[in-house]
DNA sequence: AACTATTTATAAGA
DNA sequence: TTCTTATAAATAGTT
């Protein structure tokens, strides 16, 4: 009875990895899909140990990611120049970590003073360039000056990530802490601006919900 | 001939998701899971567009990497909040563009004023503790000074964070370039500094070598 | 979302 | 690591 059923199905067919064309199909494939990958990344670092980020965007801009031992976790150790340092001065086993902890904070103090340098010049010269052109409205500005203005800025955020990523590089050489356990973030409100410290991700309470691996993630 | 041959392999079988103990089985895992996944994130990428970025440690530590555009885009986006404004504002395409351009840099400009006046206290605490306990070598210190100026070293790289954070999101609020194509990076010596700006990944000439995905990235 | 016929990924073994 | 093979899993097209 059951054996003798006609075909309900022709079944998977092979498919050319290429854009899809068609809207619809294309959001139906990228929500399989996307099942999918996360759920070999989480094998991945479940089976092998392994530190996994994942961070998807759907094409209507939804965001999902994993990441073991955290995103935050991955993306500093990638952000600081990627690798553990294998196994050397790692844990507290020998005598020489003291006088390589000394060396490092050393090597560091002289980046410092480097920065000090240059965060006096850049804010002098950005407080110039508020103090010229500007009165704390935006009204009487043309574009020439709002352009102007932004560059200020972009110039003053490039300088502070560069001092940003020096001490991030710094303090992973000898911060090699590992968290607890992976997490699962999808689907949610963007665009919130976050309060505390950088986060190479989004906090609980950011505008992302948590939700369990694979069994939430249906939402284009 | 070839039809009666005896099975040469017990075949696949199933297997459950934990960490596998054995050292060797692990890295083999990894290693044909590592493809796999990374062969899965570049298909969502193409075929249904989707921006995606995976970083994945080996169990030793080196590093692999995939983006869509780039690994670099999607974190930028990612850090800065999460997910494309929905189609609004995006573009040239009316006129009310200026006008949100404008209270964007009004709002910007608040918090750099008191980003401002948040640095001009940072640096004067920071310069307090140097002039106190600091000649500039570190033999004269205890333990108990190298970690007051350990703390106040991290302090002051949360607080540029803080900085760095804000005006990133700022930034991305109005700047959602797309980039033209996807990378795939590998194996690479670990913790080389960086020059010039933030990046969230490695230049090319940073340490790490791009590969052509799914060719080349065998290595444990 | 559910259903299958297929394709694809992969656990073991060599 | 790489190849092979039997099998488990993922998924394209359909309903």
């Amino acid at each position: 009875m059951l054996g003798n059923r006609r075909k309900t199905s022709t079944g998977r067919r092979k498919i050319e990895i290429k854009r899809i064309a068609n809207d619809e199909a294309r959001q139906v494939c990228f929500s399989k899909r996307r099942a999918g990958v996360f759920k070999k990344a989480n094998e991945l670092s479940v089976l092998c140990g392994a530190e996994v980020a994942l961070v998807v965007f759907s094409p209507a801009g939804k965001p999902f990611s994993f990441g073991h031992p955290s995103v935050d976790h991955v993306a500093s150790v990638y952000l600081s120049g990627g690798g553990r340092s294998h196994g050397l001065d790692v844990g507290g086993s020998g005598g020489s970590r003291r006088s390589a902890v000394l060396s490092d904070l050393n090597c560091r103090n002289a980046e410092l003073v480097k920065e000090l340098e240059a965060q006096r010049k850049r804010k002098a010269a950005l407080e110039e360039a508020l103090k010229g052109k500007w009165d704390g409205s935006l009204e009487g500005l043309g574009l020439q000056e709002l352009e102007r203005l932004e560059a200020a800025l972009k110039e003053l955020r490039r300088e502070v990530d560069t001092t940003v990523q020096k001490q991030q590089l710094d303090q992973k050489r000898r911060l090699r802490v590992y968290e607890s356990f992976g997490n699962f973030r999808g689907e949610g409100a963007p665009c919130l601006p976050l309060p505390g410290g950088i986060r190479y991700g989004l906090p609980p309470g950011g505008g992302f919900g948590y939700c369990h691996p694979f069994l939430d993630q249906k939402n284009f």
